[in-house]
DNA sequence: TAGGGGTAACTATGAATCCT
DNA sequence: AGGATTCATAGTTACCCCTA
């Protein structure tokens, strides 16, 4: 893709004589298309006039306009009296730096000239093709909001306690995943006891539509909005719209010049529902609604289909090199994940591209209008299929993908443990993780040799790319690299606990991973109880026996790993009991605090109430010093 | 009640700088 | 050199309030 740096505009306007210049030249060239011509002295002479001499008048005739209770219009009469100044609070004089400074200012006029008649012939998007509205506002998100991953998938759904919440998000035009849910419980009942909260046009919801974040400085973004949403008050939507028409409203509302529409529309940096209600969607012939529906459609399905290889997406199937086909090894794998990437990246824009130029068609711009509206626009977000790795090399990518590997195994190994909880080293009766990585890795390239896979993996293990951790093994991955990256992936709301007797980098003498929906009061006990005692005696033993045998280094080391896993024991013990000392809330209170629960309804104890999520659960490990990393939350 | 608006705070990122 | 830390910035979110 050709890299074109915008021009540096504070540059220029910094610079009073290249303004002059730039200005001048503009001043002869617009009145040039006129065809009017203008002397460069002319037009110098209008640039002194509107800048030099420093102050712009406004007049503020609104309340003048009369009408509404049969009074009478006195803006002309109130005008000409502001002209002389015989009336106060009417006319404002306004420096031109001030001016300058609002964004975008000197193309408001311009602008008007452009879209009027845009206006004038295509009908507004609210009521011609659907209706917008805004949606929940729970005042308590906290309280009421969770990643789809904090709560049992079964208790998800329409009908179900938690419901898919659409509310704004990150960029991304066309699709994007639904990837919060909200408490739903008896119609919200949480939500309306509160008080707070805004439970708006909730006929609307679970309708399917589309959505857009309210406020992106990245431009307009509108997405399909499935069915079985709530939608929210910062994730407003489109609904009700025929459905044959849908794929066509928005591809011409994602378009360029939509967003140029838009944001003439918008007064401040949100796109209000009131100014998407006022888009103007074009007239079109069933071809053109055909072509540009085929597009967008094109292009939803492509970004769909790359969610699902994304771990943290609700579509998720299986990662992206599980995807690749044809591959002989691991590192071929890489290479077409990467290559499929770039294909699909490469026909979005494509079809972005005719999308726009259709766009500009049935609006009814011609090339010269256009070339404004473009400049005006400046450089757009582009369309990208991967948005989490913009602007990553293909290096990162490609460490990206074996992390994600990675990942996916542990995540498999975890959910198919009977009591999730998973050791790292073997103890008796229970293979540890490395052991059931391996595995994984045979089960999951079945086509290629377990042990070849893993020495590839190593090998990308080992790199050097930035922003990665380098380790030398799977171990040392699983040791050092995956918590932190699980919880940056899960966005600081892990799902799989790593609880070790030493935080950081430092080898850690005693380790286990827990998966956070099964780890209740009796996990706990039994971690305690089963896994922790036995390597505690193991280390006891091994301990004296390197004693007895005189190997003093090796005592000291198990001697070492005894006390540190005895340290973590009592951490441990403290969280599970709810110890408590010191201020309500401080460094040594082990208790479950959930902010929104009176002290007596709080959990006794460890007993993590699932609906509270990660944030509120994870705390008590968290001060404890028990998971592997210092901060998650 | 619903739509609109202001702004502090948070978060991710990347460059610069410091530390070992 | 490589990692950790700091700082600045842009983008986004949370919270609160106003008004028709």
């Amino acid at each position: 893709m050709a890299k074109n740096r915008r021009v540096d505009i504070k540059a220029i306007l910094g610079d009073s004589d290249l303004r002059r210049k730039l200005m001048v030249s503009t001043i002869r060239a617009t009145q040039a298309r006129e065809g009017i011509e203008t002397t460069e002295e002319q037009a110098d002479r209008a640039y002194y006039v509107v800048t030099e001499a420093e102050r712009t008048a406004f007049f503020a005739l609104e309340p003048f306009r009369g009408g509404k209770r049969g009074r009478r219009d006195e803006r002309h009469e109130t005008f000409v009296r502001a002209l002389r100044h015989a009336t106060s609070d009417v006319r404002h004089d306004v420096a031109r730096r001030d001016f300058a400074a609002i964004d975008g200012s000197p193309l408001a006029y311009l602008r008007v000239r452009i879209i009027a008649p845009v206006f004038r012939e295509s009908p507004a998007l609210d009521p011609a093709v659907g209706i917008a509205a805004q949606g929940l506002a729970t005042a308590a998100d906290g309280r009421f909001v969770r990643y789809f991953w904090e709560v049992p998938a079964h208790a998800q759904g329409h009908g179900r306690p938690w419901v898919a919440f659409a509310k704004g998000g990150p960029f991304s035009r066309f699709y994007a995943d639904v990837f919060l849910v909200v408490n739903w419980r008896e119609n919200g009942a949480d939500i309306r006891a509160l008080g707070k909260g805004r439970v708006q046009n909730d006929q609307y919801y679970f309708k399917p539509g589309m959505t857009w974040p309210l406020r992106t400085q990245r431009g307009f973004n509108l997405r399909m909005l499935p069915e079985g949403c709530i939608f929210g008050h910062k994730g407003p939507a489109i609904l009700d719209i025929d459905p044959r028409k849908a794929l066509y409203v928005l591809g011409i509302a994602n378009s360029a010049p939509a967003e140029f529409i838009l944001s003439g529309l918008m007064s401040f940096g949100s796109w209000e529902v009131g100014v998407v209600k006022r888009l103007p969607i074009p007239k079109a012939s069933v071809e053109q609604m055909q072509r540009i529906s085929r597009l967008t459609q094109s292009i939803y399905d492509t970004k769909r289909r790359w969610d699902t290889g994304n771990e943290v997406a609700t579509s998720f199937v299986c990662p992206w090199v599980l995807q690749a086909r044809n591959a002989r090894s691991f590192s071929e794998t890489l290479v077409s994940a990467h290559a499929a990437e770039e294909e699909g990246e490469e026909q979005i824009e494509a079809m972005y591209s005719d999308l726009n130029e259709e766009s500009y068609r049935l609006y009814g711009i011609a090339d010269e209008k256009r070339a404004l509206i473009e400049a005006a626009l400046g450089e757009r977000a582009p369309e990208i299929l991967w948005a989490d790795m913009e602007r990553r090399t293909a290096e990162q990518k490609r460490m990206e993908h074996v992390w994600r590997l990675l990942s996916y195994m542990v995540k498999r190994v975890l959910e198919a443990d009977e009591d999730g909880i998973v050791p790292f080293q073997s103890l008796i009766g229970d293979a540890g993780l490395l052991d059931r990585i391996h595995n994984e890795v045979a089960t999951l390239f079945p086509n290629q040799d377990a042990n070849q896979v893993e020495v590839e993996i190593t090998n990308e293990l080992k790199r050097v790319v930035k922003g990665y951790k380098r380790a030398s093994s799977i171990g040392e991955w699983l040791e050092d690299v995956f918590f932190d990256y699980h919880a940056s992936l899960y966005k600081k709301r892990p799902i799989i606990w790593h609880i070790a007797s030493s935080q950081g980098r430092a080898p850690q003498g005693f380790g286990v991973l827990c998966h956070y929906h099964r780890f209740d009061a009796n996990r706990m006990a039994k971690l305690r109880a089963g896994y922790l005692r036995e390597a505690i005696e193991t280390f006891r033993r091994e301990a004296a026996l390197a004693n007895q045998s005189g190997h003093a280094e090796a005592r000291i080391e198990w001697q070492a790993k005894l006390e540190e896993t005895l340290a973590l024991d009592s951490k441990l013990q403290a969280v599970q009991e709810g110890r408590f000392e010191g201020p309500e809330g401080g460094a040594t209170d082990y208790r479950i605090l959930t902010p929104w629960k009176a002290p007596e309804d709080r959990p006794k104890g460890w007993a993590p109430d699932i609906d509270d999520g990660v944030k509120v659960n994870i705390e008590p490990l968290q001060k404890a010093g028990v998971l592997r990393i210092r901060r998650v939350v």
